[in-house]
DNA sequence: GTCTATATTCGGATAGAC
DNA sequence: GTCTATCCGAATATAGAC
């Protein structure tokens, strides 16, 4: 998956939520009734979308099946077909989100500078959130509510992402191109900058900055901070932003 | 308030506990049906304590009064002539922390240099929250679930701390001593930094860091985007903290 | 596959004895 | 001031007709 500029990182996502649906069907098809793919897929999306929306302003816990029932204007009875019980719907969007963010944050193969790989998976990172913001927003916030076997799951997918920029940084380190002191705990500092996007995405609409421009902030902010007395700080001191 | 060591912060704002409580009671002595100040400020801490124990492993809406009154050893009556109902408890906590957080944060007038103002305010947020800490956990999960007054006056005091360090930034930059192209962008970036220690306290627990090491790591990847390019940045580079 | 109607449980709040 | 016992509305989940 190319993250070179958002318009295109978009597309590809979306294109691929069809068979994300579909897989999420086959893997959940114990849990529901009703049979037909096409016909189940096309409620999913429908269920999943509005239980999203509802949760994120109410809370999961707070949202009622007949409010996702009269929101979706699927009757209670045939809501029941699709979804085994409340905690079988959390299941379900979950690894819909997962899978997704799996397929979408796999890093490409080709080297380059470990500067340019920092700078795929933060941007990756935040694209992946601006698509998928409702479901970033709902896992964030509801993490502490899941059950032991989802909040396991949560807490790992929040640290492989810490892990993969800690390594970043550390090749940074050995090549010469970045001087960080921790890298842990750098990366540490670094995530909670990719998750503000999707937790005050209200504040950020209200000023009008887009994805793209709080990614090449985020990235200035943390270059700054991570070839400060590197070796080749010199020489790229202010670089400009390559798309 | 200074902010010097965080132990000395603490025992200040520890000692003035007890008279938040007692303010806590006078205010909201229409809600509550107990008169005797000492008894009432007394549970009135136990309850608060416990409520956002539990709430901040539940959901406030998923603790049911019934776990509080089980938890606090308190009946169900006599725990409702504390409380007119959940949502006066609700009610009671929020202005309980924000006394504290209003007192605690007020800046002291010693102009000193901005990135020395710039520090005593990361400074004192960190300390506060780390004293505060379920309170301020509280604060930012339930934000949303709030009524919409309640809503707005949350909404308020985040972006009240955002315009205090943008303001200081400007300032910063008028006095040559920072480079910051867009000031308020900057802030936004740094409240996330200020938050994610009371919102991931758990990790930084796991891995033995201390608010005193958070602090000085945060100050450091602050300044090192701020005084990038700034007139007096060479004498400067890698300043040894000051406490 | 979808609907309406309902069994059952749970949580907020109160009454009234002590 | 504190307790026990209880009311009542709301929410999950299901039964059974169409």
């Amino acid at each position: 998956m190319s993250a070179a500029g958002f318009r295109q990182f978009s597309e590809e996502v979306n294109a691929w939520q069809p068979s994300l649906l579909r897989e999420v069907f086959q893997q959940h098809q114990h849990q529901i009734r009703v049979k037909k793919e096409a016909v189940a897929v096309e409620r999913l999306e429908l269920i999943f979308r509005t239980a999203l929306d509802i949760s994120n302003r109410q809370g999961f816990r707070a949202m009622s099946v007949r409010d996702l029932s009269e929101a979706t204007g699927i009757s209670m009875g045939a809501l029941y077909s699709y979804i085994d019980s409340k905690e079988s719907l959390l299941d379900m969007i979950l690894s819909y989100g997962a899978c997704a963010a799996g397929w979408a944050m796999r890093v490409p193969d080709s080297v380059g500078s470990a500067r340019e790989r920092l700078r795929w998976i933060l941007r990756a990172h935040l694209y992946l959130s601006e698509v998928m913001l409702p479901w970033f927003f709902f896992s964030y916030m509801e993490t502490r509510h899941f059950s032991r076997q989802f909040r396991r799951q949560a807490i790992g997918s929040e640290l492989w992402t810490e892990h993969l920029v800690a390594d970043c940084l550390r090749d940074g380190n050995e090549r010469g191109e970045f001087n960080v002191e921790d890298p842990e705990l750098t990366a540490a500092l670094i995530k909670p900058l990719l998750q503000d996007w999707y937790l005050k995405r209200w504040k950020y609409r209200q000023r009008d900055i887009d994805v793209e421009r709080y990614t090449s902030t985020v990235l200035d902010f943390v270059e700054a901070y991570v070839v400060r007395g590197a070796v080749s700080d010199a020489s790229q001191q202010h670089p400009k932003e390559k798309p």
